[in-house]
DNA sequence: AATGAATGAGTCTTCATTCAT
DNA sequence: GATGAATGAAGACTCATTCAT
C-alpha cells in the first residue's frame, strides 16, 4: 500500500519534472531565437503545447524562467568542460579536446550559443549576476587547472592562467558565433586547426620542428 | 546681407546637428546601460532634457535611433582602428598600438563597448545586419592588412588573416568586458602585456632569446 | 459525461459570443454618437464594463471593431429589407411596408442610422469598401426586385429600377436623419404619408381618382 | 500721402484675404479627401505652401478652419441655388435647372460634395450645428419657394414643400455621391432625366400625353 | 493542477498648438 | 507677420500576471 502511494508520488514528481523540462526546452529555443524581450509567454506556451497559466506553476515569472534556462544551459557547458578537463590525457590533448567538445556542443545546440551571446544585461542581469559569474568562474577554473598542469610540465609558458582561460572561451565562442552568422558549419576542420594552433602559438612564426 | 542669411542658415544647421548629437549621446548612455528594450523614449528624453516628441524630429522612431547610435559607435571604432593601421610603424607595433587604442577607447567609452555586446537579435537586427556586417568587415579588413604585412615581412606565421583578425577583436573586447564586470580598470599594464604576448605567441613556452 | 463536456464547451462558446455581442453593442452606441475617430477604446471599454485589453481578445484592433459594428448594422437592415421584400403582398404594399419597417428600425436604433451617415472615408473605408458595397448592392437588389414586379404588373412606370431603389434609400435615410437632427419622432404618420406619396407620384398634381 | 497709406493698408488687407483664401482652398481639398480627423495641419500647410504656424494667423484652430471650409462650401451652394430660384423661369424649369446646376457644381467641385457627406458629427458638429442648420434652412427655403410657386400655379400637388425640398437635396446629393463612388460622370444625361422625371412623377406610371 | 480569459500598467507614436527667432 | 522646432497630452496596442472555473 505504502509502495503504491510512494510510486504515485514519485510518478507525480517525475511528471512534474518532465513537464518543467519541456517548458525549459521550449523556452530555450525561443529565447535563443528572439532574445528575452521579444519572446512572449504565449510563444513559449504554444511551443510547449501548454496553457500560458501553467508555466506559472513551474516558474515564478518570466525572468525566473529565463534565468533557469540560462542556468541549465551554462550548467551543460560546465559539465562538458569539467569532464574533458578531468580526463587522463596530457594538457595539450585536453585543450584540443576542449575546442572539439565545445564546438561540437555549440553545433548541436546552436540555441545555447546564441543564448550566451544575448546575455541581456541591464537591470535583469544584475539580479542574476552573482550566480552567472560563479558559473563562469567554474568554467575558468577548470580550464585554468589544465593550463597550470601544462605549465608545471613545462609545456606552456608562465602566463596568467585565468586570463588565458577567459581568452580561450572568448575565442571559441566568438569563432562559433561568426560561423553561425555566416551560415558555415560550426564544427569544421579548418577552424579547429586554426584555433588550436592560434591558441598555442599566437600569430608568430612557428617552426614545427622546434616542437620536439 | 547675404552673409547674414548664410550665417543664420548655418547656425540653424549647426544647432540642428548639435541637438541631434545630444540626443545620440543621451541615447547611447541609456541604451548601453539598459539595452534596447528596457530603455524607454522617456528615459532618453529626460536624459537629453528634451520633450519626448522632439526626438521624433531627429529620428524616425526608436529603432532608427538605436541603429544610429550603434552606427555612430562602430564608426568611431572604425576610425580609430583605421588610423592606427595606417600609421608608419612596423606591424608588431601596430598590433600593440591597436590593443592600446582599443582598450583606451573602451575605457573612455564604456557604453560603446557594452553596446557592442548587445547584439540585439531577432527581427530588429536583420534590418540593420547588412550595414553592421559591413562595418565589421571593414574592421577586420584593416587588421587583416596589418597581419598580411607582417606575414610578408616574415614576422607572423602563414595564418588565415581574417580568422586571426576576428580572433583579435574577440580577445580585446572579451577582455575589456571582463574587466568591466569585475570592476577593474579596462586599460591596465598587465592586461596589455598579457594580450600582446598571448596574441603573438599563444600559451606555449616562448623563449625571449629565440626572438632574435 | 460527454454531455457535461459538451455543455461546458457550448456554455463557454455562448459566453464568448455573448461577450462579443456586448462589446459590439457598446461600441455601436459610442461610434454612432462620436464617430470613429473621436471614439476611444477607453470609452468603449468603460461602456462595456470591461478592461481595454479584453476587447483585443475579440477584435483585432479598433478598425476591425468598427467594421464589425458597421457590418452587423447593415446586416440587420439587410435582413429587415429582405424579409419585407419577400412577403406575399402586392408591390405597392411592399414599398409602403419598406418605408414603415425602415423608419421603425431607425427609430428603435438611432445609432444604426447615424452610423450609416458616417461614411468614414480615406484609407480606412477602402479596406472595407468592397464588403460594404456588396451589402448596399444587396439592399438595392431587393428593392429593385419589388419595383420590377410592379412594372411587370403595370403599376409602376418603366424606370431604371436600380436608380429608383437607390433613390428610395436616400429618401428614407435622409428623412430619418432630418427628423433626428430636429428632434422629431422618426416614425410618424405625416412623414410616412409624405414619403409613400412622394415616392409614388413625385411632386406633381395627383388626382386620387385617376388611380382606379 | 494718405492715399498711399490707404493703398498700403488695403493692399495688406487684400493680401491677407488672398492668403486666407489659399489656405481655405488647400484645406478644402484635403479635408474632402481625408476627412477631418485624418487630415493634419501639416498636410494643409504643405498643400498651401505655408508654414504650419502661419495658419494660426488666419484661423483660431483646426476646428475653426474646418468649419470655415464647410461654411464657405455650403455658402457657394447657397448662392448657386438662390440664383437659380430667383430666375424668371416657370417653376418646373427652375427645378430642372436646379438639378443641372447642382450636378454641375458637384462635378466641378467633387470635394464640396464629399465634404457635405463627411459631415463629421460628434462633439464637433454640435458647436457648429446651429450655423449649419441655418444654411440648410436657407437652401430649403429657396427650393420651398419654387415649389410653393408651382403649387399656386396648379403645377404641383399640395405637398409639404419643406419635406419635398429636403427630399430634393437628398436625391441629388445621393445620386451624385453614388456616381462618384462608382466612378461615373456626375453630370450625365441619363441621371438628369431620371431625376427630373422621378422628382416630378415618382415611380408611378406616367402617361406623357397627360402632360399637356 | 491546468486552463485561458481578463486585466491594466506601460510604451511608442502622432499631432494640434505654442513661441522664440 | 511668417516660420518651424519644441512641446506634451492623448490614444492604440501589447503582454506579464492573476484568478475563476
Amino acid at each position: 500500500m505504502k509502495k503504491i502511494i510512494t510510486d504515485k508520488v514519485s510518478r507525480k514528481e517525475r511528471e512534474k519534472l518532465a513537464r518543467r523540462s519541456e517548458i525549459l526546452k521550449a523556452a530555450r529555443r525561443i529565447f535563443a531565437e528572439k532574445g528575452l524581450h521579444e519572446t512572449t509567454l504565449d510563444d513559449i506556451a504554444v511551443k510547449a503545447e501548454l496553457a500560458k497559466g501553467t508555466i506559472y506553476g513551474y516558474f515564478e515569472n518570466k525572468d525566473d524562467l529565463f534565468f533557469s534556462v540560462l542556468e541549465e544551459a551554462i550548467g551543460n557547458l560546465e559539465n562538458v568542460v569539467q569532464k574533458t578537463c578531468q580526463s587522463d590525457l596530457p594538457p595539450q590533448e585536453k585543450m584540443l579536446n576542449l575546442v572539439k567538445t565545445m564546438l561540437s556542443l555549440f553545433e548541436k545546440n546552436e540555441d545555447l550559443m546564441q543564448l550566451m551571446t544575448r546575455n541581456q544585461p541591464g537591470q535583469l542581469m544584475h539580479k542574476m549576476q552573482e550566480k552567472m559569474q560563479n558559473h563562469f568562474k567554474n568554467l575558468i577554473k577548470s580550464v585554468s587547472g589544465v593550463l597550470q598542469e601544462g605549465i608545471r610540465q613545462g609545456l606552456f609558458g608562465k602566463i596568467d592562467t585565468e586570463k588565458a582561460a577567459a581568452a580561450f572561451f572568448n575565442l571559441i565562442h566568438g569563432n562559433a558565433m561568426s560561423s553561425f552568422w555566416n551560415k558555415r558549419k560550426i564544427y569544421n576542420k579548418e577552424d579547429l586547426e586554426f584555433m588550436a594552433n592560434f591558441y598555442l602559438h599566437g600569430i608568430s612564426v612557428y617552426d614545427e620542428k622546434e616542437k620536439k
